[in-house]
This record gives C-alpha cells, structure tokens and sequence, in this order.
DNA sequence: TAAAATTGAAAATCAAAGAAAGTCAAACAA
DNA sequence: TTGTTTGACTTTCTTTGATTTTCAATTTTA
C-alpha cells in the first residue's frame, strides 16, 4: 500500500472531500510528489473511473488543468450506477430515468434530453456496442446529476 | 482560467453585457492587458465566433477599430443543427452549448448534462468515430429542444 | 487644383516558441 | 503475471513577434 498511486490517489480524494469536485494541474502535483506527469495519468485512469463514480474534464495549453468531479457518497446513487453495469438498454435507460423523474432528481425537459442524446437513433452503432457506449455515457450523466457539490 | 485570453474574453462580454455590441481599438485593448495586438485576434478568432453568436467588422487605417455584435437569436436552434455537419468535435460542441446557455435556451444544469454525456470520457471510441457519434447524438438533442421550446 | 505619391496609423496574418496535458510502450516491482 | 513507474514523443491550446495589408491624411507633382 506504500506506493506512489495509492498515496496520491488519497491526497485527490482528501483534497476534493468536501468540495466534491477538483481542479489540479498535473505538472505541479506530479511535481509535489516527484513522479512522472504521465502517473497522475495513470491514477486517474485506473482510480477515478466512471464506474467508481468520478468524472473528468481537462485542456491542454497554456491554462491548462485537470478537473475531477464525485458523485455523491450515498447508497442509492452508488446503487444506481452500479446497477448500470457494461450495458444499458435503451429501455432499461428510460427506467432509471423514470424513477431520477419520481424522486425528482431531474425533470421532465431533462430527462427528455438524456434520451435523445442516448436513444437507439442517436448512438447510430451496431447493437453490441450501442448498449456499451450507453452505459458508459449514461454513468457519465449520473455522476454529473449526482455531483458532489450540488 | 489563469489565461489571458480567458481574462479578455470576460472583459469583453462584461463591456457588450447591456448594449449587445462593442467597438475597440485593438491596440489600446492589447496595451490595457499588456499583450500582443495579435493576442486580441486569437481571443476574437477563437471564443467571439459565429458558432457562439458574434460577427465582427473592422476597419485598419487610421481610426480603425473592431466592433464585436452579438447576433439576434432568430431560430437559433434550427440554425445550428444545419451548421453541425458530419463530424462535431467536443469544443466545438462546447461553444454551441456556451451559447444555448447564452440565449437562455438550455438552463446552466441542461448544459453540464450535455456535456456529461457527450464528452470524451463518455463517448470511449477511436476519435473520428467520437466526433461522428456526437455528432449524431447532438443532433438528436437539438431537435429535442426545438420540440420542446416551440 | 486634381490626381498621384508618401506617410503613418491601425488591423490582419502567419509561423515559431512556449505551456500544458495525453499516449504508449518499455522497464520495473509485487 | 499483474500492476506500477518512467520517459520519449504527440497533440492541443496559448503567446509573441515579424511582416503584410488597408485606410486616411498629408504632401507632391503635373
């Protein structure tokens, strides 16, 4: 437990703690704790997951940043994106959103929106992919519904 | 946003606020920030675009000048989804969001579910594909939102 | 005096340099 | 073997500066 990932994995998570969201700049930590840029990368990549309920933002360039954000901690979102799995339906999708519409996690527009960006004639891919590419986008939108902060 | 051109950006949108339009002189504009005249020309090229909603005329010469307007919101909507052609690239996505927002069209939370599901992360597939994919799906989506504002 | 050339004041362009994050594969460690 | 670390290379975005183009005002010239 004493390598590198796993103790900057933790100083992310301490930091974005209350905030539930963060915005670092990958030189700098990388050159707090001494390693190579590219390991921020690969702690993000293998820790901050949508399936662990992280999403992700970044540019390049001058200004550049890393932005990580956290769904909220508490059972029944984490049930819910697990629920998602490797893939999603279309109809299991309109399901789940039925129900963020009941508990009033999203309305009516926002709902109609989730499903034209990710229904059948959208995501225009053989089947097998389709519910894949769906389940991962779809958790990306949990975790933006669900985010820490708000 | 330690940027200048994010900096200059925002002053300019703060000055045209009110009157939806603004006349500047390049020079003094690039003297104010304490950079290169050409600097105001790649926060213009870069955020002040037709995909946002700006044209711009100037003149050079002596008493040459800018001038920034931002365009009247007829059918912006229909008018985009024409403009999204085969391929939509996430920043270029980003600008048409920035400007839905703008124009009230789409709530700040509307936006971030957009993006949410139609970002990088969320769309996992070889770039070309990527940019295909969204832009199909945002289609989709504008269409949604003409439905539904109509 | 009217047209033509000159001058100086802008803005436009373009390419190079700089800044930051991303990728990928090889080396290393457990 | 699997997971971690490193570094070389790539891509994206920004900043800078040299050069070019355009315009208005002024000065020459016919």
């Amino acid at each position: 437990m004493a390598n590198i990932s796993d103790i900057i994995e933790q100083f992310i998570l301490d930091t974005m703690e209350d905030s539930g969201s963060i915005e670092i700049s990958r030189n700098s930590l990388a050159d707090y704790f001494n390693c190579a840029p590219s390991q921020i990368n690969y702690v993000l990549d293998t820790r901050f997951t949508l399936d662990r309920g992280f999403s992700k933002e970044s540019k390049r360039g001058g200004g550049g940043f890393i932005k990580i954000n956290r769904m909220k901690e508490d059972d029944t979102t984490a049930m819910i994106l697990e629920s998602v799995g490797e893939e999603l339906s279309y109809n299991r999708m309109m399901q789940i959103l039925k129900r963020l519409g009941q508990e009033k996690i999203i309305s009516k527009s926002e709902q109609n929106i989730i499903r034209a960006a990710l229904c059948d004639e959208a995501l225009s891919l053989p089947l097998l992919m389709r519910d894949k590419m769906r389940a991962n986008a779809f958790k990306s939108v949990l975790i933006e519904l669900m985010r820490g902060d708000k």
